[in-house]
This record gives structure tokens, sequence and C-alpha cells, in this order.
DNA sequence: TAAGATTGACTCTTCAATCTTC
DNA sequence: GAAGATTGAAGAGTCAATCTTA
């Protein structure tokens, strides 16, 4: 996004904002909802900019790691949409993308011949290794946080994530 | 999105696969970066909900917004997409879509004339004051961390966007 | 009837190219 | 030439509708 640095903290700003209309029981939540938007265009455009080179998007990188993790190296196509939590549509069009770059390959679904089953090829393995690497070393490794900080930001997440229903809570 | 919850974290086991590779320097910055786009979709989702009926979207009630603060009820486009940190391109489509409902009106800048302001109208104030509202009623307020978790959240995801150069640090 | 997957329509975002004005 | 704004093209996301199979 090509703009000059602000000259303050335009997140900041609005909240004075809200406090100064009286909604100060909304203000620091309007904050954090806003902080966490921008957030993740900094975090999303970072992890684009390593993943370029490798004709990946995040998108499609999630998806290649999860069949790599997998123990036959194959997904059903909708167990992959599940996982990553998006859209049936979505994964359908991700797998597309892949299969095009020949990364994966979809193979038909013995055990329910509704189904389609992913499957990583080798290429698609070298693919992921050779990403992972960089994230790993460019972006992941090097977010501008102490490691207590990272911490309470993965924690505070992790809540707003388990209250969405994201996931059961174990008992 | 619809899905059935999980029966676990999938980016704790994410974490936990990373670890298991052996990249235990990249595993909590991998599963943070998750979190925080995991968290975007979850709070883009909810804050859709509520503008919905407005027809409006996050990013064109945050143009009604900085439109209602400032102090003419008018402000350069350029200027908006600076302080959205959007494409220029982004905010002249959203600019469009609002003057389409006609919430703003486009007005040859006096100062400048390669320049274009958008001034609010009166009935861009009574939305921006239903959908605030309805916001701060609905998600703003009621986010389900604690106060301590909040202002944890927002210092963090502020030194991120302060290292990112979003903005600058006063002396 | 319901579930898995795909398609087409629509929205939003970025980028590159363009046009006007400084 | 450089800055402000717009346009068209391409990518990725959701939704509603559809097709096949369970």
């Amino acid at each position: 996004v090509p703009h000059q640095p602000l000259r303050f903290d335009p997140i900041l700003l609005a909240e004075e904002n809200w406090r100064a209309r009286g909604w100060d029981d909304a203000a620091r939540g309007m904050a954090v909802l806003t902080s966490v938007m921008r957030a993740q265009q900094i975090l999303l455009s970072s992890v684009t900019d390593v993943l370029a080179p490798y004709d990946l998007t995040f998108a499609r990188y999630e998806v290649l790691m999860l069949l790599t993790f997998s123990s036959t190296g194959s997904l059903p196509i909708g167990k992959i949409g599940a996982r990553l939590q998006v859209h049936p549509a979505s994964a359908t069009n991700a797998v597309d993308r892949l299969e095009e770059a020949a990364l994966v390959e979809r193979v038909a679904n013995p055990r329910d011949r509704r189904g389609v089953l992913v499957a990583i090829t080798r290429k698609g393995r070298k693919a992921a290794t050779g990403a992972t690497a960089a994230l790993n070393d460019q972006v992941f490794s090097r977010l501008p946080l102490s490691a207590d900080a990272m911490d309470q930001l993965f924690e505070s997440l992790r809540a707003l994530r388990r209250e969405h229903g994201d996931f059961e809570t174990p008992p």
C-alpha cells in the first residue's frame, strides 16, 4: 500500500474520537478490532511477498502444508475446507490453482464417489519445503514482538477463536 | 463459513507439527500469524453481519466515520486512502459505492484541481450514526475478552504496526 | 433428503497504465 | 517529471444454485 507513514497512530486517534462522543464502553473494542484488521493486512502482505517466488498464496500454502502433515499425503477436499475454515468454494478454487501448477492432483475417493481426494505431488512437496524455509526464516521467526508478547497475543486470540466456536474446548 | 466446529484447535496442532519438524524458533510466530488471520476473519464476519442492514461494508463504514470526525465533513480522497491504509484504487471504489447510495458527494477541490473532495451528506451522517450504534452495541462492546486481555492485545498489535512503519513514533 | 463438490455472479483488493494538473 | 485520481485486469473470498451420489 503506497503511502507515507502517518505522524500519529490512526487507531489511537479513532479511539479518542470514540471516547469524546461518550462511547467509552465500546472504544477499546473498536480499537482492538481495527488493530486486528490492520495487523492481518500487514502480516498477509509480508507472507505474500515471501511466497511470490514460489507462485503460492498463503491460502494455497496452507493447503499444501495440510497435505504434508497428513499421513497419506492426501485429504478429501471438504476436510481441507473445514480445517482451513474457508468456504467450500474457496477450497475448490485453491485446489484448482494448485492442480494447474501440478503441486497437487485430484484423485477419486474410493470410499465415497461424491468426494474428491486431493493428493500432494513430489513437486508439491518440494515447493512446500522451500516455501516453509523461506517463511520460517523471513517472517515467522522475525515477528517484532517479545516471546511474552507473542504468548499473550496467541492466548488472547485463542480465547476469541474458542468463544466463536472454532473448536471444541476439552472438558 | 459453513462448518462443524473442530474437536481440536487447528492452529495449536499446526504449531505441534512445526515443533515436531524442529522448527521451534518459528513455531510460535507461525501460530501467532495464523491466529491473527483467523481472528480477522471472525471479526470481519461479525461486523459485516451487523452492517448488512445499512448496506455498508466495514471499509465504507470507516470512510464515513473519517468524514464524521473531520471538522468540515469533507476530506481529499487521497487523505482517506492514507488514513485507512488502503490502495488509492480501494478508496476510489469505496467512495463510488458510497456516492451511489447518496451517503457522500464528490466535490471539486478548490485548492488543487487534480484533487477530489469527498463530503458526507445528511443521509450519510444518519447512516453513520445508526451503524455506529449497532456496532458499539453488538460487536465492539461485546468482544469475549477481559479488559486486561484487550489492553495487552491492543499494545502488542500497536507494536507490530509501529515496527511496520504505519505511523511515526514520537520522540 | 441430505452431503460433497462445482459453477457463476458479485464484492473487495491490488497492480499497472492512463489522464489531468501541479 | 511528479502527484492525485481513475480505469481495467486479475486474484481471492462468499453466496446461491446445481449436479451427482449416499
